[in-house]
DNA sequence: GCAAATTAATGATTTATTCAAG
DNA sequence: CTTGAATAAATCATTAATTTGC
């Protein structure tokens, strides 16, 4: 069997190092067309997709807070000890770190809207092949079809269907495939 | 100005019986294919599209657990109070609620690989136009231009831009229509 | 030196929490 | 108040470091 191309992106030393730059430089919930374009100059360096930018970004920003934070909390724990800065509240003032403009580096102008719609995305994978809802008229239950469930490669193709399927396409009529809805049916698959 | 197009999904009492219909019958994290088609039959009975059938099963099976989990709880403080069950120790045994199967409705074959990939999926929306990260030369900082950022009816269409973006398109070249990096650069937008 | 065995990093998913429209 | 939408935290899983025995 072919080698079954690797499973999880691996960022070359380039890459990386231009995500860390641009992460540095105050970039750190790029929204979905900026993944796009770093991620058609990312693949000059090797072989990436956006997810993998996307990612990224998200791993980068929450593992920086998580660190910080950690480091904020055995800080606290030795202020803790010497109880004399307390009225300074500053500590354990219960602030969801949510919403606190992240890890600011510097102080850039960045991200001033958090409310309104920061970081839209997708958020994707699956098994294209055979998809299907399949009806099992033994418990009258619906099976997924899940085969090599690997994901390996993503096809963002199917985010085409998707478009086709939820905007104007074929409606008004259930798909003739396969049964959604088990109600009555007693055949699901006609094989 | 137009009436800014509806902005949340609303759905109509035969979408959600049909839903919860399926819901009840064992479909809980449907992957991308079904959603797909759920979609597309839903439509039948008013506007809808991909992510509201992701977020509806997402929300749906949350919301179930959590109810379910208070009840439990609830149900734990009572027997707290008459100490006596205490070793059946089911009460308090710190278990992952994330990994114990979801509230099984009675008791079906669904769900078995949780760990495989079951629910794999999208999560997008950004304004296509104007695409781009600026770089702003006096702080020397990438900004994003948001502007109606407000991802009224999310554009699938970006999906495919991104797959030709990270497949095999325009690349080892830095896009010429603005700039990425900022090392050194001194002007990322040309009007 | 070099692989098998362990551990540390980090890419990828899933779940929990929060925001806000109706 | 309910619930659609969105984000962040927690977790899983795989790859790279690192160690260990030969």
């Amino acid at each position: 069997m072919p080698p079954t191309r690797t499973t999880r992106w691996c960022p070359t030393p380039e890459q990386l190092m231009i995500l860390e730059e641009m992460y540095r430089n105050g970039l750190q919930t790029p929204n979905a067309p900026q993944i796009q374009q770093i991620t058609a100059h990312l693949s000059c360096y090797g072989r990436i997709e956006g997810k993998n930018v996307f990612y990224w970004f998200q791993n980068h920003k929450a593992r920086d807070r998580q660190k910080m934070r950690r480091k904020l909390h055995s800080m606290s724990v030795l202020y803790a000890q010497s109880a004399a800065h307390y009225h300074n509240s500053v500590h354990h003032q219960f602030v969801d770190q949510r919403f606190v403009s992240p890890p600011p580096p510097f102080g850039h102008p960045f991200m001033e809207t958090q409310k309104t719609s920061p970081l839209p995305f997708y958020h994707q994978g699956a098994p294209i092949q055979e998809a299907a809802i399949v009806h099992d008229p033994a418990s009258n239950y619906f099976i997924g079809t899940e085969r090599n469930v690997h994901m390996a490669h993503f096809d963002w193709t199917m985010m085409m269907g998707m478009h086709e399927a939820a905007g104007v396409s074929s409606c008004c009529r259930p798909l003739k495939t396969l049964d959604l809805f088990p109600t009555k049916v007693s055949q699901g698959v006609d094989d």
